[in-house]
DNA sequence: TGTCGGTCATGACATCTGTCATGGCAATTT
DNA sequence: AAATTGCCATGACAGATGTCATGACCGACA
């Protein structure tokens, strides 16, 4: 008990991180309402999180994941190796359920989507303020029943590169690749996601948070 | 001034229409921040805002573009021609300057993107409410530039299609052409856009709002 | 040590895709 | 009435794509 206690002396200081400036201002509004919570910094990129915490003595960090510069993850990451004390509740627009999985091994204490009811949201945050663990009921099942990524780096990046329409001789010459190789990741990651090609795959890899 | 005036009797009444819960709420926490400001009534999809918006007898309807069921630009139709008297202020995250030009051509009297400052909503709010106009002005300079959509119906159906990585053939069976007239089209499309394939033209008319 | 998985590469093959020329049909414009 | 535009279709061609067999290198693991 005594690890929480310390904290106890004031309300719980919040950081917000969401790249839509109206949106973070108007969870902060949400916030704001509540006696025991204070929302101290905002940002609308990853890049500044970890400084921004350290800054404002931050005890919970609610982190969106898709962010320009820097994803919510890879600042959660940052933000766990260097301040653990901070807990981190990541919020996101897209149920997939490879989210839930990275944000976790990201260290994530929470994770939300976005259409969680408003009301929710204030007892989450005292939730991973305490150490508690909040995750979604409507992606915990889902996450349960699909397993990890299957593609490999190699093809992750490939498929992500195809995604936008690019040619195989783009993505052989950005990657420093041959265009056989290539070919041979895609042809692979196709194989893996049991669609017919590239652009199937890479749909069905984002929706499943693999890329 | 009569019009006007037979609705300064209290603050201004507000509905949110938004597919986000967490979103939704809070831009109702935000806008409840202000004295003049009242928000009557929300939901999460567009079918229910002309019934909501008689019954709540409301001002002002917040409109986000992507919802389920019902666009947000369906909705903005729908109220004008049955609610004359409430204004419609669009929101969307966004920012193709097609949706602008449609968002108008539906009768809304404001658009605005979800990386505006928050502090600026009720200040939108109050203009569209006596009659003014709100446009986001980042997106009126792109949206002079760029003319209307040069894709036809045809083009556009086959596009849509084409993004989710569907084959020509498949294309064609559902539309019940031949597969040779699908790619006509899907040629036509890519010399309009000036892209080199179907993915990247795709996502250009995406981007644009042609699709 | 041997095996396995991931990476990189080549060559060959069938199929898909993008382009072009050409033509017919209907609706609209001049 | 003639010209234009969008729509549908066919056939032919070059180039891109997806698949497969094969081989090499490396690190991990038993």
């Amino acid at each position: 008990m005594s690890g929480a206690e310390a904290r106890d002396a004031g309300p719980i200081r919040v950081l917000l991180a969401d790249d839509q400036a109206l949106v973070r201002g108007a969870l902060a509004a949400l916030l704001n309402l509540e006696p025991d919570i204070e929302v101290v910094a905002q940002t609308g990129d990853g890049t500044n999180v970890v400084a921004l915490a350290e800054e404002h003595r931050v005890d919970v960090a609610l982190l969106d994941i898709q962010m320009p510069l820097m994803d919510g993850l890879v600042a959660a990451g940052q933000l766990r190796s260097r301040l653990p004390e901070c807990k981190v509740l990541m919020v996101t627009t897209f149920d997939r359920p490879g989210y839930l999985r990275a944000a976790f091994e990201a260290g994530a204490s929470g994770f939300l989507v976005k259409d969680t009811p408003s009301s929710e949201l204030a007892a989450a945050v005292r939730r991973v303020h305490v150490g508690g663990r909040v995750v979604d009921p409507s992606l915990a099942a889902q996450s349960l029943m699909h397993g990890a990524n299957p593609l490999t780096e190699r093809e992750r990046e490939v498929l992500s590169r195809a995604q936008s329409g690019a040619p195989v001789a783009q993505i052989a010459a950005s990657l420093h690749l041959s265009a056989g190789t290539v070919r041979n990741h895609l042809s692979s990651a196709i194989g893996k996601t049991g669609e017919a090609n590239r652009i199937a795959a890479a749909h069905l890899a984002r929706e499943q948070g693999w890329i």
